[in-house]
DNA sequence: TCATCCAGTTAACAACTGTTCTCTGGAATT
DNA sequence: AATTCCAGAGAACAGTTGTTAACTGGATGA
C-alpha cells in the first residue's frame, strides 16, 4: 500500500526535483564537471546552501540524474525488443522508441551522452551499470529467440552489446539533428534502421 | 625545402607542447569545460597571462588538442584497412591498431571519447570531422574492395561509420582495461574481434 | 497546546577564476 | 651596433567558488 506523503515531504520532493530540472537545463551547454553547486541553486531561486539538504555534492545529483533518465527506460526497452515478430518489425519498433525518447526527453539522452565518458567517475560508473543492465536485459531476450540455439551465452552477450551501443549511437544522432528539419531526422533513422538490419544479418549467419 | 627554426620559434614551440601536455594530464580527471587557464598555466609553471602567447581560451586549446590526438591517426587507419589479405586478417590487424594506439596514447583517447559529446561546441565539432574524415577513408577503401558490388555509395558510408562507431567504442573499452591485468585487455580484444566479424558477416549477405 | 523537527536563510571565510594593462629582457633584424 | 620584436612576468580588477556555523519559522507528532 503507498503512504501519502504530509505536506513537508511532499513541499521536499518537489523541491529536490527543482534541482534536478535546473542542473539538467544548465547542462545542456557544459559538462557536470564544471557545474556549480551555487549556479544550480541560483537557478532553482534558492540559497547555496539548501543545496545540502537533498545533496551531498554535485557528483551526488549527477547519479541521481543517471537513474531519472536511464530508469524509467527499462521496462520499455523490454518491452519493444521482447514482444514476438518480424525482425524487420523489431528493427523499426527499436529505431521509433529511440526517436521517441530523444524527441520527449533530449535533455535527458544529452547528459547521458555526454557523462558516459565525463570527467565524474561516480556519474561513469552510474551509467556504465544501467548500460550493462541494459545488455543483460537485451541478451535475455535474444536467447529465447530460436535464432540463439548454438550461440554460446558468451556471444550472445557480445550481440547484445553491439545492439546497447547501436542503440545509444543513434540516439547521439537523433539528439543532434533534433532542431533541425525533419529530413535530417529521417535519414538518421533510415541510417539507423540499416545498421541495426546488417547486425541482424550478421546474427543470421554467424554459426555458418 | 624544410626552413630551420630560428632559436626564438623554436622556444615558443616548446612552450605550446608543455601547455598542450600539461592540459592533458590535467584531462584525465575532469572535462575541458571546467578546465581553468590558470590550471594549465600552473601547472606548466609559466603566468597566467602567457598562455594568450599561445592561445586565444581554453576550446582553442581543446581543438589543437583535437589535432594531435587524430591527426597522426589518419596514415595508420588508412594503411591497416586497405592492406590487402583475408577479412579475418584485417580484423586482427585492426584490433591490434586500436589495442596499440591506446596503450600507446592513453590520455588522447580519453580525451577524444569523453570530448567528444562533450560541452565544448568547438571541440564537439572538430571531432566530429576528423571522425567523418575517417569514416570517408574507410568507405573509399570498402568501395575498392570486391564485396562491394552491387553496394549502393550510401550503404558502403553506413558501414563504414559502422566500422568506426565501433573502433571508438573498443578502443574507450580497451582504456578501461588499461590499468587491470592482462587478461581483461585479452577478453577486450576477443569482444571487438566478434563484433568486427559480426559485422563483416551482414556485410557478406546484406545483397541475399 | 506545546515541544520537536528540519527545509531553507543569512553571513562570513579563504581561495579561486578570466582578463586588462604595463613592463622587461633577450633574440631577431637591419 | 642600434633598433625592433615578442614570449613571458607582474600586479591589480571584480566576480566567482564550496563550506562552515548559527538562525528562523512553519509543519509535525505527543
Amino acid at each position: 500500500m503507498s503512504h501519502t506523503l504530509g505536506a513537508r515531504q511532499a513541499q521536499k520532493q518537489k523541491t529536490r526535483q527543482a534541482f534536478l530540472d535546473a542542473a539538467l537545463a544548465l547542462l545542456e551547454e557544459q559538462s557536470l564537471s564544471s557545474l556549480g553547486l551555487r549556479e544550480v541553486t541560483r537557478a532553482v531561486g534558492l540559497a547555496p546552501t539548501a543545496f545540502y539538504r537533498h545533496f551531498r555534492s554535485i557528483p551526488d545529483l549527477g547519479v541521481a540524474l543517471v537513474d531519472e533518465a536511464l530508469g524509467s527506460l527499462h521496462p520499455m526497452v523490454r518491452e519493444t525488443v521482447s514482444t514476438t515478430g518480424d525482425s524487420e518489425e523489431r528493427i523499426t519498433r527499436a529505431v521509433e522508441l529511440i526517436a521517441h525518447y530523444v524527441a520527449a526527453h533530449p535533455s535527458h539522452v544529452r547528459f547521458i551522452a555526454r557523462e558516459r565518458h565525463g570527467g565524474v567517475q561516480p556519474v561513469r560508473e552510474a551509467i556504465g551499470g544501467q548500460l550493462a543492465r541494459f545488455a543483460e536485459e537485451v541478451k535475455a531476450t535474444l536467447a529465447q529467440d530460436p535464432e540463439a540455439a548454438g550461440w554460446s551465452d558468451d556471444d550472445v552477450l557480445m550481440l547484445a552489446r553491439l545492439y546497447v551501443d547501436q542503440m545509444l549511437i543513434s540516439a547521439s544522432l537523433f539528439l543532434e539533428a533534433l532542431e533541425g528539419p525533419a529530413h535530417e531526422r529521417d535519414r538518421v533513422a533510415r541510417l539507423a534502421t540499416r545498421q541495426l538490419r546488417l547486425i541482424t544479418i550478421g546474427r543470421d549467419h554467424w554459426l555458418d
